[in-house]
RNA sequence: GGCGAGGUAGCUCAGUUGGUUAGAGCACAGGCUUCAUAAGCCUGGGGUCGCGGGUUCAAGUCCCGCCCUCGCUACCA
């Protein structure tokens, strides 16, 4: 059987996350995987942050914590705004926390060394005498060689963005004491992406169908691929196997190494916790196994190269990525979300005044899913009073309380001569908008969001027609008929809005009077004629309440 | 510097392999309705598709040049 084994880019956990990060790569991946729960397919969603890296060192000294204490803060941050936007992983777990991370990851590392990709090469780096230290990447700064200007990173000048070679900096300084680093030899171990392009992965990544902003953005990815070091000189982080290593001594796999491995080592720890060690071997080394990875644009390289490099270079029949969803970026009204710039929303502050389902309804609305887009407030009040409060929210307000009012709150009884009269209109409109689930499965998730919203309306226009208000008092069997498919008709809309608004479905499920979890419903898929209706009539229904309140235009920005 | 994306109605955006009068939502105007969250329904106005060339019977859609905006550049999706 088919299985759907689905992760979203581990975040770093080196801050707060923000929309950007849930629309990228959170937010679709989790309609994604509600949606083929409802389908009744076999899923799994793997998640969890990423904890090592010389940022997070850099940033846990600053803050003058213990690293392992450093990312379980932010890993806690990280996870709690995930909660409050109904972000739900069968695991989040962490690489520095993760029981089966370190072991995993030497296993790949000393596999990929045993099947000859892997190379071993001493160069020199910059060694700090004063901290005894390695300066990997940005621990080291110094005056750019290419513009001249102070203040350049041992990787990239923020300047001129010439990609720095360390060694060939102007006046370098160690990032942590000042002082003037020495060359020192030192050697590591080098991916051979080259020979795993000749081998497979470059015929893999021509052959396989990419989503289209992918294919353009890997079109040119293959043909200058060069052997990436994959190990670096300090001591957080998954240690170089000892069998390998021999004499070197405090060398850990590079972050991105390991991070990759980190949906692997998540699987077994979720499948351990279960009782079932050895079933992550069904999800990971199957045929069956669809891998869907949910990540941004900058992660392309990653996930459609070197991850899957590494899982072919293992030759542990590891399954290759089926499809890559990358999203483009999502900015905030102007500019990019930048922790670093304060171009951020407080989450906290925000959650105060905007509804959480709301927003996420809005996320998925705009979702970046073909080229940049961007968060705008206006819009997100504009959406809320218009499509949801407007159109949504007060259609089963209109019904519901009318029903309330005028037939001591039970569903109406649907008479056999109108079923037929009201099947017609109601489905008619509805089998032209379609699914919106076939519009998830294809990773358009804004279009998904708008079939919900177009197949409301036309229960309004139902309503709007049979005019239920006026024919009560002419014809009061065709009027509880209309009311009924009505009903009927909302208790259809309840299933299609569980992937994009988990929780207003619960509540409307619960208006209707039906027992258990909306969510544990089979997915409901285009309503038909001969089998759509449920009720019987008589049933109780519960407090109709307004699902979706209006909102303020928001006061102007003083940006 | 390298790479990439985008410039389509007032605003936010859709526009498959080039093919009849360029679409949606919001906003705006007029009409209808009163069950409902000042909500709903119907109709309408509005665009020489960034600029200039080219290919073609036919281009928003392909090619060349230019202008503008933005992003990535491997440790922020």
């Amino acid at each position: 059987m088919t299985r759907y084994l689905v992760t979203s880019a581990l975040p770093y956990a080196n801050g707060p996350i923000h929309f950007g990060h849930v629309a990228g790569a959170y937010l679709p991946a989790d309609v994604y995987v509600r949606t083929l729960r409802m389908l009744g397919e076999d899923v799994l969603y793997v998640c969890g942050t990423d904890e090592h890296g010389v940022a997070i060192t850099i940033n846990a000294e600053k803050a003058g914590q213990e690293y392992g204490e450093y990312v379980k803060h932010w890993h806690a941050d990280i996870k709690q705004t995930f909660d409050e936007l109904g972000i739900e992983f069968d695991v989040f777990s962490g690489t520095s926390q993760c029981a089966q991370h370190v072991e995993t990851s030497q296993e790949f590392f000393t596999q990929l060394d045993a099947n000859g990709f892997l190379e071993k090469r001493t160069t020199e780096q910059l060694f700090c005498p004063k901290d005894e230290m390695f300066l990997a990447d940005r621990y080291v700064v110094g005056t750019c060689y290419s513009c001249g200007k102070p203040g350049a990173r041992g990787d990239e000048c923020p300047s001129c963005g010439t990609w720095i070679d360390p060694l060939q900096l102007t006046e370098p300084a160690c990032k942590l004491c000042g002082t003037t680093p020495e060359r020192k030899a030192t050697t590591h171990w080098y991916l051979d992406l080259p020979k795993l392009r000749d081998a497979k992965i470059g015929d893999w990544i021509q052959n396989h169908e990419w989503k289209p902003n992918v294919a353009a953005f890997i079109q040119n990815l293959l043909d200058d691929v060069p052997q990436r070091a994959i190990t670096r000189d300090m001591r957080w982080g998954v240690p170089v196997p000892s069998e390998v290593s021999g004499d070197e001594q405090d060398k850990v796999l590079y972050v991105w190494f390991d991070a990759p491995i980190g949906y692997v080592s998540f699987t077994k720890e979720l499948m351990a916790a279960r009782g079932t060690p050895d079933a992550w071997k069904d999800w990971w080394q199957s045929p069956d196994t669809r891998l869907v990875h949910f990540i941004g644009k900058d992660n392309i390289p990653f996930h459609c190269l070197v991850f899957p490099s590494m899982l072919y270079g293992v030759q542990q029949d590891y399954v290759m990525p089926w499809q890559v969803p990358a999203n483009e970026f999502y900015n905030l009204a102007g500019g990019k979300f930048s922790t670093s710039e304060g171009r951020t929303l407080d989450l906290d502050t925000f959650f105060e005044t905007y509804d959480r389902e709301v927003t996420r309804f809005y996320i998925l609305s705009t979702l970046p899913e073909t080229a940049d887009a961007e968060f705008n407030l206006d819009n997100l009040v504009t959406l809320n009073n218009a499509a949801l409060a407007g159109n949504l929210g007060n259609l089963i307000t209109r019904v519901l309380k009318f029903i309330a009012k005028n037939n001591d709150n039970q569903v109406p009884q649907l008479t056999e001569a109108h079923r037929e009269q009201y099947d017609t209109m109601m489905l008619t409109d509805c089998g032209e908008i379609g699914d919106p689930a076939e519009w998830v499965t294809q990773y358009r998730f804004r279009k998904a969001a708008e079939t919900l919203i177009a197949n409301a309306s036309v229960a309004n226009v139902f309503m709007q027609r049979t005019e239920p208000w006026a024919l009560r008092k002419t014809d009061p069997e065709a009027a509880a008929s209309a009311l009924n498919t009505l009903c009927e008709y909302i208790h259809w809309l309840a299933r299609w809005m569980v992937p994009f608004l988990p929780n207003k479905a619960q509540a409307l499920w619960e208006m209707l009077g039906r027992p258990g979890k909306v969510a544990d419903q089979p997915w409901p898929g285009v309503p038909q004629r001969a089998t759509w209706r449920s009720f019987e009539g008589g049933e109780a229904l519960g407090e109709p309440a307004a699902l979706f309140p209006r909102m303020d235009a928001p006061v102007a920005a003083d940006a």
